[in-house]
DNA sequence: GAGTGGTCTAGACCACCGG
DNA sequence: CGGTGGTCTAGACCACTCG
């Protein structure tokens, strides 16, 4: 019987079960490596195969000299990303700014979560091919100076946990005109507001989804080990009112923690109401 | 200075930049795990870590009793979820039924690609509990008997590959006064124009991303091999002219060759016919 | 210093694929 | 049949954390 499914598997399925039954609670740690081997009479790295398992469905966070721990319940943090406000129908924005900046902190406290993102960091850099292609930027032979962008990045929390990484990018003769997005402090009436007020007005924007592994960066940044869960990628590339694209933003979202959510029409209050 | 990085890394490395430097072709095979071991002067166990990388960012594809392939280049699929034509501004179900059904195929077609899906597979099956809470049915206690929901499953390929499974589930009630749903056959005039005849106007819509480890099922539709890519898990939950939900759909993407996006307010014409 | 997971070795046997 | 990757062993050393 036991015999159609590899010793690994095998493992990974009872551990699964133990934690889905409660056996092991949230947080607490899983029995060491060598103790599941000598418990199961494999070797170590039939082990490492089988806790491998749960770490990239999410169940578990390895902590590299520490060990590897049953991970937190989804404390499920919904972020809506085509919405501001629930206020006025016609409130300047609606449908157009959620998830980003300001907006990230009050869908939070309308949660009844506390979030905060750390000081932009601001750079100026040669453009990635990908984020000319966004921008409708020009590409230039490479034996040439290369076009540069502006890049600001932030680290966002939620509950004082790390929640998820953004990156804007624009033009750099954009942020010339609009100089406050050369500076590593946040935009006070939001960036969408400042530039609207520069001429930009937001008039749409495309979205995009993708899951990959985590870079090296993010690994550190969200606390987990090698081999987790994939992270979700939303890419925003916004648009003006002369259709030109004027902002590209990339927010590294790390899931099983995060509902990334888009509402459409007419629902129940409560679905926007829905927190957790 | 190659002290510092893992010897797995650096070998992971290196294919990787023959990859992407197309000194290994798509679809060309890697060198056997056994010549890779030689060539490096490593364990086997090593060489599979490294190829097991690639793996997990989708670069490379590892048929079992086979080898390793250079993994396709994304022959980029873009399914807009919020609209289904470019027609008239008010269209029926202008910006409520993109990604579902014929307009997925409609959507294939308008960039010239060639989709189908096949019959849909019609279960009456016990709910779980996370489709109950989506459709609105309260749970009973577990020793009695289950509510049961209504599932249409479909396989959609694109180009003749696999691209995505689609779940629809519905209230068997609802599926009782609309009988369609309980045939093992394409819905005509397409499941919104239909359950719209029947009474059930979709208004709105809400939908969420994630992005988790494909199930065994979906490992053998998609043709990969454990350790691939994580798939992107999108839920839509459609609200009726009563604010009642009453229909659950599923749909699991293999990341990589599709990209999934949305689109609000005005984008210039070209983001539209975007394609590849 | 004891304990942890991360990396790595040098083999082994198996299942499945192709010719 | 030989070749492939999948699984597994029984160790080893290392880097890091914690008390």
């Amino acid at each position: 019987m036991a015999g159609r499914v590899s010793r690994y598997t095998e493992i990974a399925d009872d551990l699964r079960d133990q934690i889905k039954r409660g056996a092991l609670a949230p947080s607490a740690q899983l029995p060491t490596e060598k103790e599941l081997a000598e418990r199961w009479d494999v070797s170590p790295n039939t082990i490492k195969k089988a806790v491998n398992e749960l770490r990239q469905e999410g169940l578990v966070d390895t902590v590299p000299q520490k060990g590897s721990f049953v991970a937190e319940p989804a404390a499920p943090f919904v972020i809506t990303l085509n919405h501001t406000d629930l206020g006025e129908e016609n409130a300047p924005g609606r449908g157009f700014g959620g998830g980003e900046g300001r907006a990230f902190v009050a869908e939070a406290e309308r949660q009844e979560h506390r979030a905060n993102s750390s000081k932009p960091e601001v750079q100026v850099e040669d453009a990635e091919s990908v984020h000319m292609k966004a921008l409708g930027i020009t590409p230039v032979p490479p034996d040439q100076p290369q076009p540069q962008v502006v890049r600001r990045s932030q680290q966002r929390f939620v509950d004082g946990k790390p929640n998820s990484l953004q990156h804007s990018y624009f033009k750099l003769e954009l942020a010339i005109e609009a100089q406050a997005l050369l500076k590593s402090a946040d935009i006070e009436e939001g960036t969408v507001a400042y530039l609207q007020s520069r001429g930009h007005v937001q008039t749409g924007y495309e979205d995009e989804f993708n899951a990959r592994p985590p870079k090296e960066e993010e690994l550190k940044f969200f606390g987990l080990s090698r081999g987790s869960l994939a992270v979700i990628e939303h890419t925003r590339t916004a648009y003006d009112q002369r259709g030109e694209p004027f902002r590209l933003t990339i927010t590294v979202y790390k899931p099983g923690t995060n509902r990334i959510r888009f509402i459409a029409g007419d629902v129940p209050a409560e679905v926007w109401e829905r927190g957790s």
